[in-house]
DNA sequence: ACATTAAGTGATT
DNA sequence: AATCACTTAATGT
Protein backbone atom coordinates (compact mmCIF):
# COMPACT_ATOMS: atom_id res chain seq x y z
CA UNK A 1 0.00 0.00 0.00
CA UNK A 2 1.24 3.39 -0.91
CA UNK A 3 1.30 6.42 1.55
CA UNK A 4 -1.67 8.66 2.00
CA UNK A 5 0.38 11.57 0.46
CA UNK A 6 1.46 9.54 -2.52
CA UNK A 7 -2.09 7.73 -3.40
CA UNK A 8 -3.09 12.22 -3.19
CA UNK A 9 -0.43 13.25 -5.75
CA UNK A 10 -1.72 10.35 -7.99
CA UNK A 11 -5.27 11.71 -7.50
CA UNK A 12 -4.08 15.12 -8.27
CA UNK A 13 -2.66 14.25 -11.52
CA UNK A 14 -5.60 12.82 -12.80
CA UNK A 15 -8.19 15.12 -11.34
CA UNK A 16 -6.68 18.24 -10.95
CA UNK A 17 -4.36 18.75 -14.54
CA UNK A 18 -4.90 22.29 -13.99
CA UNK A 19 -3.06 22.17 -10.43
CA UNK A 20 0.60 22.42 -11.93
CA UNK A 21 2.95 23.65 -9.90
CA UNK A 22 4.84 21.15 -7.98
CA UNK A 23 4.94 22.97 -4.87
CA UNK A 24 1.43 22.87 -4.62
CA UNK A 25 0.89 19.07 -5.42
CA UNK A 26 3.51 18.41 -2.51
CA UNK A 27 1.69 20.84 -0.23
CA UNK A 28 -1.85 19.60 -0.90
CA UNK A 29 -0.17 16.20 -0.58
CA UNK A 30 0.68 16.80 2.60
CA UNK A 31 -1.87 18.48 4.35
CA UNK A 32 -5.04 17.38 2.22
CA UNK A 33 -7.15 14.62 4.02
CA UNK A 34 -8.92 12.08 2.11
CA UNK A 35 -12.34 11.87 2.92
CA UNK A 36 -14.87 9.70 1.95
CA UNK A 37 -18.83 9.98 2.41
CA UNK A 38 -22.19 7.08 1.58
CA UNK A 39 -24.69 8.26 -0.85
CA UNK A 40 -27.02 10.18 0.46
CA UNK A 41 -24.77 11.25 3.53
CA UNK A 42 -24.87 14.87 4.45
CA UNK A 43 -21.29 16.91 4.28
CA UNK A 44 -22.28 20.05 5.45
CA UNK A 45 -25.86 21.23 6.47
CA UNK A 46 -26.88 25.23 6.34
CA UNK A 47 -25.25 27.63 9.49
CA UNK A 48 -22.18 25.09 9.59
CA UNK A 49 -19.13 26.63 9.43
CA UNK A 50 -16.88 25.93 6.93
CA UNK A 51 -13.60 24.75 7.85
CA UNK A 52 -12.17 23.43 4.80
CA UNK A 53 -12.39 23.04 0.98
CA UNK A 54 -13.18 20.35 -0.36
CA UNK A 55 -11.75 18.94 -3.68
CA UNK A 56 -14.25 16.21 -5.59
CA UNK A 57 -12.02 13.03 -6.13
CA UNK A 58 -14.85 11.16 -7.06
CA UNK A 59 -18.85 10.87 -6.92
CA UNK A 60 -21.34 13.50 -6.93
CA UNK A 61 -22.16 15.94 -4.62
CA UNK A 62 -25.23 17.80 -4.43
CA UNK A 63 -25.54 21.72 -3.94
CA UNK A 64 -28.58 23.35 -2.44
CA UNK A 65 -29.91 26.24 -0.89
CA UNK A 66 -32.65 26.32 1.30
CA UNK A 67 -35.23 29.63 2.06
CA UNK A 68 -35.15 30.56 5.74
CA UNK A 69 -39.11 29.51 5.65
CA UNK A 70 -39.60 26.53 6.71
CA UNK A 71 -38.70 22.97 4.20
CA UNK A 72 -38.32 25.06 0.81
CA UNK A 73 -35.25 23.56 -0.83
CA UNK A 74 -33.74 23.96 -4.39
CA UNK A 75 -30.87 22.28 -6.00
CA UNK A 76 -28.38 25.05 -7.06
CA UNK A 77 -25.81 22.50 -9.05
CA UNK A 78 -24.21 18.97 -9.01
CA UNK A 79 -20.63 18.47 -8.53
CA UNK A 80 -18.19 15.94 -10.15
CA UNK A 81 -14.82 14.94 -9.89
CA UNK A 82 -12.24 17.69 -10.54
CA UNK A 83 -14.87 20.18 -8.93
CA UNK A 84 -14.66 21.96 -5.68
CA UNK A 85 -17.28 23.89 -3.78
CA UNK A 86 -16.58 27.68 -4.77
CA UNK A 87 -19.53 28.68 -1.92
CA UNK A 88 -16.81 27.15 0.67
CA UNK A 89 -14.12 29.56 -0.57
CA UNK A 90 -15.92 32.66 0.44
CA UNK A 91 -17.44 30.93 3.77
CA UNK A 92 -13.93 30.26 4.97
CA UNK A 93 -12.18 33.73 4.08
CA UNK A 94 -14.63 35.59 5.36
CA UNK A 95 -15.78 32.84 8.43
CA UNK A 96 -19.19 32.99 7.64
CA UNK A 97 -21.70 30.01 8.13
CA UNK A 98 -22.54 27.84 4.89
CA UNK A 99 -25.42 29.74 3.03
CA UNK A 100 -26.00 25.83 1.70
CA UNK A 101 -26.19 22.50 1.83
CA UNK A 102 -23.89 19.83 0.64
CA UNK A 103 -25.07 15.98 0.24
CA UNK A 104 -23.51 12.85 -1.38
CA UNK A 105 -25.45 11.73 -4.04
CA UNK A 106 -23.55 8.60 -4.41
CA UNK A 107 -20.16 7.38 -2.66
CA UNK A 108 -18.39 10.45 -2.89
CA UNK A 109 -14.14 10.96 -2.13
CA UNK A 110 -12.67 14.45 -1.30
CA UNK A 111 -9.64 15.84 -0.35
CA UNK A 112 -9.76 18.48 2.09
CA UNK A 113 -7.97 21.35 2.19
CA UNK A 114 -7.15 23.28 5.60
CA UNK A 115 -8.99 26.72 5.22
CA UNK A 116 -5.41 28.02 6.39
CA UNK A 117 -4.12 27.44 3.06
CA UNK A 118 -6.84 28.19 1.14
CA UNK A 119 -5.95 32.08 1.49
CA UNK A 120 -2.24 32.24 1.63
CA UNK A 121 -1.97 29.68 -1.59
CA UNK A 122 -4.04 32.80 -3.25
CA UNK A 123 -0.34 34.66 -4.11
CA UNK A 124 1.59 31.72 -3.52
CA UNK A 125 0.62 29.99 -7.10
CA UNK A 126 -0.63 30.98 -9.79
CA UNK A 127 -2.23 27.73 -11.05
CA UNK A 128 -4.31 28.14 -7.57
CA UNK A 129 -5.23 31.46 -8.03
CA UNK A 130 -6.55 30.37 -11.28
CA UNK A 131 -7.79 26.99 -10.37
CA UNK A 132 -10.29 29.03 -7.86
CA UNK A 133 -11.19 31.53 -10.71
CA UNK A 134 -12.31 29.21 -13.02
CA UNK A 135 -14.31 27.09 -10.35
CA UNK A 136 -16.28 30.33 -9.60
CA UNK A 137 -16.80 30.91 -13.15
CA UNK A 138 -17.91 27.08 -14.10
CA UNK A 139 -20.30 27.78 -10.99
CA UNK A 140 -22.06 31.45 -11.81
CA UNK A 141 -22.45 30.19 -15.36
CA UNK A 142 -24.51 27.08 -13.56
CA UNK A 143 -25.98 29.12 -11.32
CA UNK A 144 -27.14 31.30 -14.31
CA UNK A 145 -28.72 28.65 -16.18
CA UNK A 146 -30.75 27.36 -13.11
CA UNK A 147 -31.88 30.60 -12.33
CA UNK A 148 -33.13 31.31 -16.14
CA UNK A 149 -34.61 27.57 -16.00
CA UNK A 150 -36.99 29.14 -13.17
CA UNK A 151 -37.50 32.47 -14.81
CA UNK A 152 -38.30 31.56 -18.36
CA UNK A 153 -38.84 27.94 -18.78
CA UNK A 154 -41.66 25.30 -17.48
CA UNK A 155 -41.46 22.76 -15.03
CA UNK A 156 -41.42 20.40 -17.77
CA UNK A 157 -38.06 21.59 -19.07
CA UNK A 158 -36.86 22.10 -15.58
CA UNK A 159 -37.61 18.65 -15.31
CA UNK A 160 -35.63 17.70 -18.48
CA UNK A 161 -32.51 19.76 -17.54
CA UNK A 162 -32.57 17.96 -13.82
CA UNK A 163 -32.83 14.76 -15.23
CA UNK A 164 -30.10 14.96 -17.23
CA UNK A 165 -27.92 16.87 -14.87
CA UNK A 166 -28.44 14.14 -12.50
CA UNK A 167 -27.88 11.14 -15.29
CA UNK A 168 -24.55 12.56 -16.66
CA UNK A 169 -23.04 13.58 -13.37
CA UNK A 170 -23.76 9.97 -11.99
CA UNK A 171 -23.13 8.29 -15.03
CA UNK A 172 -26.09 6.30 -14.35
CA UNK A 173 -29.62 6.50 -16.64
CA UNK A 174 -31.27 5.23 -13.39
CA UNK A 175 -32.15 7.56 -11.10
CA UNK A 176 -32.90 5.84 -7.11
CA UNK A 177 -34.94 8.45 -6.09
CA UNK A 178 -38.98 8.97 -4.83
CA UNK A 179 -40.92 11.90 -6.58
CA UNK A 180 -41.20 14.05 -3.61
CA UNK A 181 -36.92 14.15 -3.13
CA UNK A 182 -37.22 15.44 -6.95
CA UNK A 183 -39.76 18.20 -6.17
CA UNK A 184 -38.21 19.45 -3.18
CA UNK A 185 -34.95 19.79 -5.15
CA UNK A 186 -37.06 21.58 -7.65
CA UNK A 187 -39.49 22.96 -5.44
CA UNK A 188 -42.52 22.32 -6.81
CA UNK A 189 -45.01 20.05 -5.68
CA UNK A 190 -44.54 16.32 -5.45
CA UNK A 191 -47.86 16.00 -7.19
CA UNK A 192 -46.65 18.14 -10.39
CA UNK A 193 -43.45 15.70 -10.33
CA UNK A 194 -45.55 12.54 -10.35
CA UNK A 195 -47.95 14.09 -12.94
CA UNK A 196 -45.04 15.32 -15.50
CA UNK A 197 -43.27 11.47 -15.05
CA UNK A 198 -46.43 10.01 -15.98
CA UNK A 199 -46.40 12.06 -19.16
CA UNK A 200 -42.85 11.58 -20.08
CA UNK A 201 -43.46 8.06 -19.49
CA UNK A 202 -46.19 8.00 -21.85
CA UNK A 203 -44.04 9.23 -24.63
CA UNK A 204 -41.18 6.90 -23.70
CA UNK A 205 -39.19 9.26 -22.58
CA UNK A 206 -38.74 7.62 -19.08
CA UNK A 207 -39.77 4.43 -17.58
CA UNK A 208 -40.80 4.46 -14.07
CA UNK A 209 -41.02 1.92 -10.97
CA UNK A 210 -40.92 2.93 -7.04
CA UNK A 211 -38.15 5.10 -6.06
CA UNK A 212 -37.00 4.94 -9.70
CA UNK A 213 -36.67 6.64 -13.44
CA UNK A 214 -34.54 5.55 -15.58
CA UNK A 215 -34.35 7.55 -18.85
CA UNK A 216 -34.18 6.14 -21.79
CA UNK A 217 -32.37 7.25 -25.42
C1' DA B 1 -51.60 -9.93 7.47
C1' DC B 2 -51.05 -5.31 8.63
C1' DA B 3 -48.77 -0.83 8.65
C1' DT B 4 -46.17 2.37 6.24
C1' DT B 5 -44.57 4.85 2.43
C1' DA B 6 -44.65 6.01 -2.56
C1' DA B 7 -47.30 7.16 -6.40
C1' DG B 8 -51.67 8.22 -9.13
C1' DT B 9 -55.94 11.02 -9.70
C1' DG B 10 -59.72 14.32 -9.68
C1' DA B 11 -61.53 18.47 -7.94
C1' DT B 12 -60.82 23.13 -6.44
C1' DT B 13 -58.53 27.55 -6.40
C1' DA C 1 -49.20 24.98 -10.69
C1' DA C 2 -50.56 24.40 -5.51
C1' DT C 3 -53.33 22.13 -2.32
C1' DC C 4 -56.53 18.80 -0.73
C1' DA C 5 -58.48 14.62 -0.26
C1' DC C 6 -58.55 10.70 -1.31
C1' DT C 7 -57.17 5.75 -3.87
C1' DT C 8 -54.01 2.32 -5.32
C1' DA C 9 -49.70 0.03 -5.32
C1' DA C 10 -45.37 -1.52 -3.45
C1' DT C 11 -42.59 -2.67 0.58
C1' DG C 12 -41.22 -3.58 5.18
C1' DT C 13 -42.12 -6.03 9.74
Amino acid sequence: MSLPSEKIQKILHQNFPQITEKGLQEEIAIIGKLMDFEAGELIMDYGSYVRMVPLIVKGCIKVSREDSEEGKELLLYLLNAGDTCSMSFTCCMLDKKSAIRTEALEATTIIGIPLKYVDSWMTKYQSWKNFVMMSYDNRLLEMVKVIDSIAFKGLDKRMEQYLKAITESTGNTTISMTHQQMADDLNVSREAVSRLLKKLEQINLVRLGRNQITLLG
